[in-house]
Parts: structure tokens; C-alpha cells; sequence
DNA sequence: CTTGACTCTGGACCCTACTCCAGGGAGCAG
DNA sequence: CTGCTCCCTGGAGTAGGGTCCAGAGTCAAG
């Protein structure tokens, strides 16, 4: 068995180093084993589960997601649980996007009725925002 | 002129006294005038500034934008300022827009891999995300 | 005069996901 | 042994946008 010292491990993961200790403290990560001297020593296995948070993180799951799916591969979760993590993710996604959909057009429409010229008095745009309606859009 | 205590300005506009005076402190709206003992006076323009605030915010101006905005308006600004901002207010939420979707999408593609019974183990979602592929996206 | 609601200030704290730092050990090449 | 790089710990700092608090002063009603 091979075994990794913390810089290597991460520059294996492709993290920093104090990512690595920051997942561990916050239990991404079990606490590693130490040499007798104190050093972290990571294995194959360890170096894998630093790369799939990094996945999952680019998928958009945030860390507490994370954990959760590492707790089900570790604690022989089902694939249902798993399913429906990535679905609640799905969902979020899709809320945020429509959200996000819904601004852009609602500022392009009014950027598109600007002609860039003109003091700032009376520009569409402004006024357009001291048009916009609350109270439904909570983020 | 009828004045308004903070309290009723926050109030007025939809926000917490203490939002008030955190927008007065990072420079949104300029130091209220104050009576003789020291309280803060609004007249209905500051009120229709803080609503302004909080509809750009709705779009999706962060507060730096959004305190840029409102030089363009005291200032003098063009319309030609405005509507670059707005523009590249739209470009990033265009960005961010397409990146989701992108995460969105590749989740998807894993969750309908799933039939969603059996153990963790070989489980497509998980596998998936262990097969991503990053160093393109970054965020 | 008392009570309760309101306001003042400065500063601490929340969230997320790190990132950096100081001050000290550990490991290894020459 | 000297350097140099790596590692350890605990704690602080970052960004963004607030939120909350203590301790003290103010205001209006009863």
C-alpha cells in the first residue's frame, strides 16, 4: 500500500492542501490516519474520495449534499436515497434557473427599449426598475 | 415636507431598519439628515430610493452595481452608462444561466440512468459523478 | 413620572467554502 | 549540520448582504 503525505494526496485530487484539512474538519472527510510523527496518510481510496467531492462540487451539489451522498456510499444508503438527492438538486437547479431566466428577459426587454442616448433622465431602464413589482421573486 | 423616522422609511420601502442603516454605511444612500437629538430624517425620495435598491436587487444588481446606478442618477450619468451596466448585468446572468443548465442537464442524463432500487453499490448516479470530467468548468 | 416604543452607536455574528498565516516540528539532500 | 521543503495546529480573514445585540438616549401617551 502506498501512502500518500497531504500534499501529494492533494495535488493528486487536484485540491489544496488546506482544502483537504478543511474537509476533514468539517467531516467530508473521516480523520486520516497518522505516522507516528503526526503526518496525515492517505491511501488510494482516499485520494478517489477527495476527486469525487470535486465532481459533485462542480455538479452543484454543496458540501452538506456531499457529505450526505459519501454518508450513503458509506453506510450502504440506497440508490433510491441517492436518486433522490441528485432529483432535489434537479429541483433547485430548475427553480434557480427559471429565476435567473425570468430577470434576464425582464432586463433585456428594458435594455432593449434604451437607446443609449440622453442624460439619465427619463432612461428606460431606471425607470423601469422603479417599475418593477415585488413581493413574488423572494430569491 | 412630511419626515419619517427611520423606522417608518424601512417600513415604507419593505426593509429592516437595520438594512437602512447598513446601506447609509456602505455608501448606497448618502448620510441622512438628522434632527436636533441625533435621529435620522427621511423625506419620500430616500424612500423611493431604498425601493429602488431593493427592485434592482430583484434583478440581480448586486449592491455595487446597484450604488453605481445611483451615482449614474445623481451624477449626471448617460444613458449609455445605465445600459452598459445593464448589459453586462445580462451577460452574466446569461453565463451563470448556461452553466446551470449545463449541471442541470448532466444530472439529469444520471438520474434517468437510475432505476433508483438496490444498494449504493453501482449506482449510476454515483458513478456518474466519479466520471465527470472537470478542468473546464470553474465555479 | 413612568412606561413602552423607538432610535442611537459600534461591534459581533451568520452563511459557504475556503485561504492564509505564524510559530513550530519533521524529513531529507549535500 | 545546514538548508530547504513539507507538515502540524489554531485562529483569523475573505466576500456579500445583511442581522442582532447591549447599553444608552428620546419621545409621546397616560
Amino acid at each position: 500500500m502506498t501512502w500518500l503525505n497531504i500534499g501529494a494526496a492533494a495535488k493528486a485530487a487536484g485540491v489544496k492542501v488546506d482544502t483537504v484539512r478543511y474537509y476533514e474538519r468539517s467531516g467530508l472527510l473521516p480523520a486520516a490516519t497518522r505516522t507516528a510523527t503526526g503526518y496525515r496518510r492517505y491511501a488510494q481510496a482516499d485520494v478517489d474520495r477527495l476527486r469525487f467531492v470535486r465532481k459533485a462540487k462542480a455538479l452543484g451539489f454543496t458540501l452538506e449534499d456531499i457529505a450526505e451522498l459519501l454518508r450513503l456510499q458509506d453506510g450502504g444508503g440506497t440508490r433510491a436515497d441517492v436518486r433522490a438527492r441528485a432529483r432535489s438538486r434537479i429541483h433547485d437547479l430548475d427553480r434557480k434557473i427559471c429565476e435567473l431566466t425570468a430577470i434576464r428577459d425582464a432586463l433585456s426587454a428594458l435594455e432593449h427599449r434604451c437607446q443609449g442616448r440622453g442624460s439619465v433622465a427619463g432612461c428606460p431602464i431606471i425607470e423601469g426598475v422603479q417599475a418593477v413589482s415585488l413581493s413574488s421573486t423572494k430569491e
